[in-house]
DNA sequence: AGCCAGGGTCTAA
DNA sequence: TTAGACCATGGC
């Protein structure tokens, strides 16, 4: 079974999942909030921000006011100091989507990288969900996903190959497969670990066979 | 009560 | 080069 089938799979279980978010503003912020901490504070903070939440207003915020928006995601002066910095990187393209969007796809993940507080996960989901740059967001979930349906892989490259050759440069695939992976994760096999009604019964039915020893 | 949540950086060996 | 410490809050 290729990743495109797994794909199919998810899409007529689950439908077609939302977007993150039209703004690309607010997936670079809320990317980062999100990072180890659960959505729900993510919400939390982003209510909190209201209108806020916008690349020209939080260029004038001060540290300060920054962290204690952000509050209640954790880590706030690391992840103010992270969202500051990618302010200021799309300040440098104007604010504008498609000044980015013109951009290689290679260089803006490097620019991003160069971020403190950015790592490859992060810029995957920013280049894909912000900009529809196809660059697969590997995450915990992703890996999990596919080393329960046998596959083995040495690093997160080799999986970022694997969804190239069966999905194609396509950032709109990119992003449903990611939302839908995440989706499957938390809301089906959390509640129903057995997935007894769930369509997608070899990726949760022998968790403990599953192919995570060779994932190191 | 303690553990984990959609991570990432820095340091020590 | 890699494992472990650390950052910090909310929910269950």
């Amino acid at each position: 079974m290729d990743s495109s089938e797994l794909y199919l799979l998810l899409l007529s279980c689950y439908g077609k999942p939302h977007w993150w978010s039209d703004d690309p503003y607010t997936v670079m912020v809320q990317s980062v909030m999100v990072q180890n901490t659960s959505w729900k504070n993510v919400e939390k903070a982003t209510e909190g921000i209201g209108d806020k939440l916008r690349p020209e207003t939080v260029e004038k915020l001060s540290q300060g006011e920054l962290e204690s928006l952000i509050r209640p995601v954790g880590f706030p002066k690391r992840k103010a100091g992270t969202i500051r910095e990618l302010t200021e990187w799309y300040e440098r393209y104007g604010y504008s989507r498609s000044e980015v969007m013109a951009e290689e796809k290679d260089i803006l993940r490097s620019e991003l990288l160069m971020v403190k507080g950015v790592g490859e996960e992060t810029a995957d989901v920013i280049l894909i969900y912000a900009f529809f740059k196809p660059s697969f967001a590997v995450d915990a979930y992703t890996r999990r996903f596919l080393s329960r349906f046998g596959y083995c892989f040495g690093c997160d490259d080799e999986i970022r190959k694997f969804m190239k050759d069966w999905l194609g440069e396509d950032a709109a695939a990119y992003g449903f497969f990611h939302s839908l992976i995440l989706e499957h994760s938390i809301k089906k096999c959390k509640k129903d670990p057995d997935c007894v009604s769930c369509p997608i019964k070899r990726s949760c039915a022998y968790p403990e066979k599953a192919g995570t020893a060779c994932m190191n």
